[in-house]
DNA sequence: CTGTTAGCGCCTTCAT
DNA sequence: ATGAAGGCGCTAACAG
């Protein structure tokens, strides 16, 4: 019909009543006589009529969105997350803005600005560290949730995965193979999720009374090529591991690969294990034994987590942990009898 | 300093200045005397001022941010290129929206809503088919750019990868291996870029003077599911092919595990090409060869293409054809002598 | 139950 | 070169 976006008041002109009205009937439709409300209704679905967000937010003096900060939007278990997190913020009239800040605090504090200028209500963050200077970590944070790990200033609620248990569920697998040599290959970087993993083998290993000495730890950075790197490390030692128990799928595909190129075949000769079930580990051969993180449901409890904050509810809890589940594919077996 | 975010008051007030002067020194630098810049520019740092966004979308009946819609956000393809297009927004001083339909084209109507309501300026589709119910079908667009192919509806630029030049250069290369009998497994759903491969692939195979009969055509749908069917049903023939060229990289990861799982060897005993080069595709067993689609480029030129037309400036070109590359790995060989 | 009205913060004529 | 003032569309008192 007209050219531009309806308002609230062509609607009102032609339910004949009041902007004010109009307002009501969609925002306290029990403040309005149930006659009027089927006016307005009516005039609404004639207009198409949809509030204007800005309007609203100028208003309200808050917006309807959720900026999502990730530093690598790539990662294979992002998107899933995302998924849940889409999906329950729209279910609450919100929207999501995506940032990602490839670690570089230059950016975080770019993404800061959607909250000075009001385009953004609260955050997700995607990492264990605040993605911004020094200099703006004394400001006050927008209302945040951390995803996968407690963020490191504190104070922020997250919900992440069980990392302990999971780690132990892997261990425990491996043990009850028959593994007694087995090698964690971590990840350096300083993030608590990593480091739970790492503990949560250390006390699978001492729950089955496994001395220290057989033990291996070495550490690389999370990615392929450092898995492959490490195998190329273990190999300079006389003493090799019968398993691998990785701190995550990207290490252990990287593992995979470099025991496989060196001609080993998995799991006659090595056991593998992973963490996260990113999509890729369906799909190695053998398939990628691993701990799945229920991502979906994550991005669903850390957004009604923010909900929560947003609402000035106070949070039932301040950090969800989901209960990490064993995902048994075909790259762990029995140690090679030597 | 002060409780609630500066605006552009408390900036005019501290340079002892307008509002008006503020707005002008900001957007229209060179119509300020240098002297009042200066105050202004110390003002708003002084007072860590940020435009209200809200307040400046509403003014200016215009919004500052791009809505992305994919069907899949887990697509391996999508993330990289959304890299691209967020970068290039940022540059331009425009936010990324994200929205997943899902395929379904009641959540398409949903993320119309953006536009009536003043969220989104423009929009990224990354599908072929519009996707919203008919009966929206005939209002107008918001400012629209469609990626990895044209969109269904016509009218709308689009910037992709050239799938012709692409599959011709796969074909190509199996053939100079030595392949003569070539099964095309294609996919069914209606979508054009799937439909150049295919034309590419009978180009190559029409330019190599291989006749219609050694020719094999199968239809999936595009998953690692549908790849790994074909080749049971290739399996159930008389005649097979020495060569699998897929549609997609998640059909040749299909065809390459369903060939696997039978026993046999690639690239000795069959060759596969796939195309996209996913991230998975470098990190089969062998290699997947593939070709390539420039990602973060096709991004950054959507991003750029709309970016124009939502400043009224007539785009250059309606349609960037992007040059595929092929990526060699171990997934190709010599036919193996029969 | 409904209408009137005052801004939310900003940009932009129109004066000066 | 600068200032004053209207209004973008909406919501929340405040009156009736």
């Amino acid at each position: 019909m007209s050219n531009s976006p309806a308002t609230i008041e062509d609607v009102a002109r032609i339910a004949e009543v009041s902007i004010a009205t109009v307002s009501r009937a969609i925002h306290l439709p029990e403040k309005v006589a149930v006659s009027t409300r089927l006016k307005v209704a009516h005039a609404i679905a004639l207009t198409g009529y949809t509030p204007n967000a800005n309007a609203r937010s100028l208003r309200l003096g808050k917006s309807n969105m959720i900026l999502v900060v990730a530093p690598d939007i790539g990662d294979p278990n992002f998107s899933s997350i995302l998924v849940g997190l889409e999906n329950e913020a729209r279910a609450h009239g919100y929207g999501v803005l995506i940032g990602h800040t490839q670690n570089d605090a230059q950016r975080g504090v770019e993404y800061l600005k959607f909250f000075s200028s009001n385009q953004a209500a609260g955050m997700i963050l995607f990492t264990g560290i605040l993605p911004f200077g020094h200099q703006t970590m004394t400001a006050r944070l927008p209302p945040t949730v951390g995803v996968f790990e407690p963020v490191f200033n504190g104070g922020i609620p997250y919900v992440g995965v069980d990392d302990l248990e999971g780690a132990r569920k892997a261990v425990e697998l491996l043990i009850a193979e028959g593994h007694r040599r087995i090698a964690f290959i971590g990840d350096a970087r300083n993030r608590l999720a990593y480091v739970r993993r790492r503990m949560g083998c250390e006390a699978g290993l001492d729950a089955a009374g496994i001395p220290e000495a057989s033990r291996i730890v070495l550490d690389g950075d999370g990615t392929i090529e450092s898995g492959r790197l490490a195998v190329d490390q273990l190999f300079l030692r006389d003493t090799l591991p019968t398993a691998f128990m990785c701190v995550n799928d990207q290490t252990a595909i990287g593992v995979m690969l470099g025991l496989t190129a060196r001609g080993y075949d998995i799991p006659r000769d090595f056991s593998v294990t992973g963490f996260d079930d990113v999509p890729q580990a369906a799909f190695m051969q053998p398939g990628l034994t691993t701990i799945r993180q229920p991502r979906g449901l994550i991005g669903k409890h850390a957004m009604q987590l923010l909900l929560q904050l947003l609402s000035d509810t106070e949070p039932a809890q301040t950090e969800i942990l989901l209960r990490p589940d064993v995902v048994v594919r075909n790259s762990v077996g029995p140690p090679r009898r030597l």
